[in-house]
DNA sequence: ATAAAAAAGTGTTATAAAGTGCGTTAAAAG
DNA sequence: CTTTTAACGCACTTTATAACACTTTTTTAT
């Protein structure tokens, strides 16, 4: 689950997971995928459902009275779209409308979407250009402090 | 029980769960619904009737005599709005007048239901963008100093 | 105290929009 | 040349919401 795609979107803002993937998707027995906003950029994050089960589980149970917590639950678990996935079938999947405004592609068509290992990201070609040329995009919140609960974890 | 959910209220402030949510609700049996001020931001909580339980359990055995945990109690105890449910038909809940107010929806008809995982949180539209896009709020409360009590507790 | 009126709460139906499934065409790979 | 994959188009299904009708509770006036 690795390597860069350039894909369409359909009319109703689908995407296919590119066939090569296939096989992972089979092997693990996976049948949801969850897409939610990546907290540093303006892009997506997606995760296979075992993958999503374990981050949610961790981070939901973290003390939401510390702000920094609070807002972490807020961007990955508040934003997480959870879709049926049949790794037999089309591999297709929705981005809705909220999730589209905030990676900035809501006009066009066309996605980035990067294999990371065990996840993916969703980027609109542009900004990913733009950050692989090493040009810093607006809406970077690079600053964040971490409370201690949250360092060990990995999103 | 996740992601985010821009949804109408009727003229009788009544509002109905999105239906990707009707099969998490049937398979945990559910048929209770519980409404509460969120302690630190003008929001609402909503808990299932059987995470409520466990949550309401544990904060009323609480010490009350410590003014933070009898806040908390007044707070989430003291406006729990315990609604009927059948996850089976329509799903729909009545936000309560006091409810209303205090989370600052009173006039508008569209809110924010925004699943955490273990809980959903309802605000107001304007309140939401601004706590998303940084901007404060004048009622938060951030700088609770928690006792031992609660610090494990998620509310 | 009683009746009338108003308000609050509950349930049903209709319809436009959003989402889903699947066949076809076009492009790419072997 | 054959096979696989990606993109597109269309039809069908589901969902959200507004409008309406009815019941129950609360308020007001006599």
């Amino acid at each position: 689950m690795f390597g860069f795609n350039n894909i369409s979107l359909d009319k109703k803002s689908r995407f296919s997971f590119p066939a090569k993937y296939r096989d992972a998707f089979v092997n693990s027995n996976e049948n949801q995928i969850v897409i939610t906003k990546d907290p540093q950029y303006p892009a997506l994050k997606v995760y296979l459902g075992s993958e999503w089960n374990q981050i949610s589980t961790k981070l939901s149970s973290l003390q939401g009275l510390d702000p920094v917590v609070r807002n972490l639950q807020w961007t990955i678990l508040g934003n997480a779209s959870v879709c049926d996935f049949e790794p037999t079938g089309r591999m297709q999947v929705l981005i809705s409308a909220d999730l589209k405004k905030y990676a900035q592609i809501e006009e066009a068509n066309r996605i980035c979407l990067i294999g990371m290992g065990n996840k993916f990201e969703i980027w609109n070609q542009e900004n990913w250009e733009q950050r692989q040329t090493g040009g810093s995009l607006a809406t970077e919140i690079l600053d964040i402090v971490l409370p201690e609960s949250i360092k060990d974890m990995s999103f």
